[in-house]
DNA sequence: TCTGGGGTCCTAGGACCC
DNA sequence: TCTGGGGTCCTAGGACCC
């Protein structure tokens, strides 16, 4: 007779929506004759980037070789992943959700948040069957499916939509919350991995309910700050709202690369750390942004890495610019007789690229030659292929770079025809050091 | 998971100062 | 040379996410 009244179940109402296994299901859309047949993606890399719900029945899993996965599911059909259009998918999802709400957060490429909180009337529905609109919308349009949560916060929406997938739609209202958080293993909570899963289990916190029944003050002390906030927005507080400003720069940019076998030819492994820093100055300049600080990353075979820092005396996204002190950091970071298999680079503190004070320039004048040159290379290599113009010393990760991707179209074939070409621009660089 | 690539954020602890 | 206490800044590296 006196049950507890809820002023209201949705003091606030958040909407995760997930695309399910949208790689593959993209191609799938795309190309019809796939639809039905399993799919994988990644064939570029060896290994499974994602997996059709068809491929996913036999047991193929993100990760898996390609091998392993042909052996389990014979007539699997493996084809490279194409960013391009996976993230024309992304926009016309994330644009469709805009719909309904201008409060959009895109959080990767096949999820974002809404935020619908007071919109019932706007769309004279409930949340739910707002919910479902947009479900729904989503689904017709694009021809794949996604699974959608709907509760008070981030972090329960999106344990409500792993809740019930493919092309589920769960809502989990204040007054259910409890049940819900019931049947979640603290794993399964955004932001525990395996080492928080571990110490909550030994402390005998199986559930999200088990742990959202502790005191505050306990979470703080075991789990600090990070701890606290997952807590509260378990309990149905909103910690992480919803943000539609558009995500324009960087904190950091990197680029790393494995190579198999693992080397110990230092030339090699220079080329490949120096074709690291061409990469990600080149995406730092298509964000207008510059670096001030740099790091370079070694790892050896039993994967130990090895990172040094540089401070750069100007921001600047130039490997031009750079590159001498990156080859001293090289020096003292190699090993001889040791097997690497990977090298990294990561630009940090980013800004925005602006005039540069020439007074705190060596050689002003070899700078902004410098600069010159790359945006030359820039223009080339727009029009004829990523890495067609690029520094000298990375040339021996030039052929790895496209063996890798085994043939080579026709037109791409012409243009390398012989070494001479990428020699010939690769020391004009080198030699006159600009 | 015998290991791909690109990110973010937090904490502990050292260095340095009074 | 030893003894306290307290503050700030910075960095390395852990942990986590997709």
């Amino acid at each position: 007779m006196n049950k507890p009244l809820y002023i209201s179940s949705w003091p606030s109402c958040i909407l995760h929506l997930d695309a399910d296994n949208f790689f593959a299901a993209v191609e799938q859309t795309v190309n019809p004759r796939l639809k039905g047949k399993p799919v994988i993606t990644g064939a570029e890399r060896g290994i499974v980037a994602a997996a059709s719900i068809e491929a996913k029945a036999r047991g193929v899993k993100r990760g898996v070789s390609l091998a392993d996965a042909k052996k389990m599911c014979p007539g699997l059909v493996c084809v490279p992943s194409d960013y391009e259009t996976y993230s024309l998918f992304s926009k016309r999802m994330f644009a469709i959700m805009r719909r309904f709400t201008p409060m959009v957060e895109e959080y990767s490429i096949d999820e974002a948040f809404a935020d619908l909180s007071g919109l019932r009337q706007v769309h004279r529905a409930s949340y739910g069957e707002i919910a479902k609109r947009i479900k729904e919308s989503v689904e017709n349009e694009l021809g794949l499916t996604v699974s959608v949560g709907l509760s008070l916060t981030k972090s329960i929406a999106k344990l409500a939509s792993k809740f019930k997938k493919p092309s589920g739609l769960t809502l989990v209202p204040g007054i259910v919350l409890d049940e819900f958080l019931k049947k979640i293993t603290v794993e399964k909570v955004w932001g525990f991995g395996p080492n928080k899963t571990a110490l909550l289990n030994k402390l005998h916190i199986k559930t999200a309910y088990d742990f959202i029944k502790k005191p505050e003050g306990w979470v703080k002390d075991y789990l600090h700050k990070p701890g606290v906030e997952i807590h509260r927005e378990l309990l149905g507080h909103v910690v992480w709202p919803v943000s539609a400003e558009e995500k324009s720069t960087y904190a950091s940019i990197s680029k790393t690369k494995t190579f198999t076998p693992p080397s110990n030819k230092k030339d090699f492994v220079y080329a490949q750390a120096l074709r690291n820093l061409e990469g990600a100055c080149l995406k730092a300049r298509r964000f207008g942004l510059e670096a001030k600080t740099l790091s370079l990353y070694l790892k050896t075979q039993n994967f130990k890495g090895y990172a040094l820092d540089l401070k750069l005396p100007y921001a600047t996204s130039v490997p031009l610019n750079i590159s001498a002190p990156f080859y001293d950091l090289f020096e003292a970071l190699y090993r001889p007789n040791t097997l690497y298999r990977a090298t990294g680079v990561v630009l940090g503190e980013l800004s925005v690229v602006t005039e540069k004070q020439f007074s705190l320039f060596e050689n002003p004048v070899q700078t902004v030659k410098q600069e010159w040159v790359t945006k030359s290379m820039d223009s080339i290599n727009a029009k004829y292929g990523k890495f067609k113009v690029h520094l000298a010393e990375s040339l021996s990760a030039q052929k790895r770079h496209e063996g890798a991707r085994g043939e080579l179209p026709a037109r791409k074939k012409e243009l390398l025809k012989g070494e001479n070409f990428r020699q010939r621009l690769g020391i004009v660089l080198l030699k006159h050091s600009i």
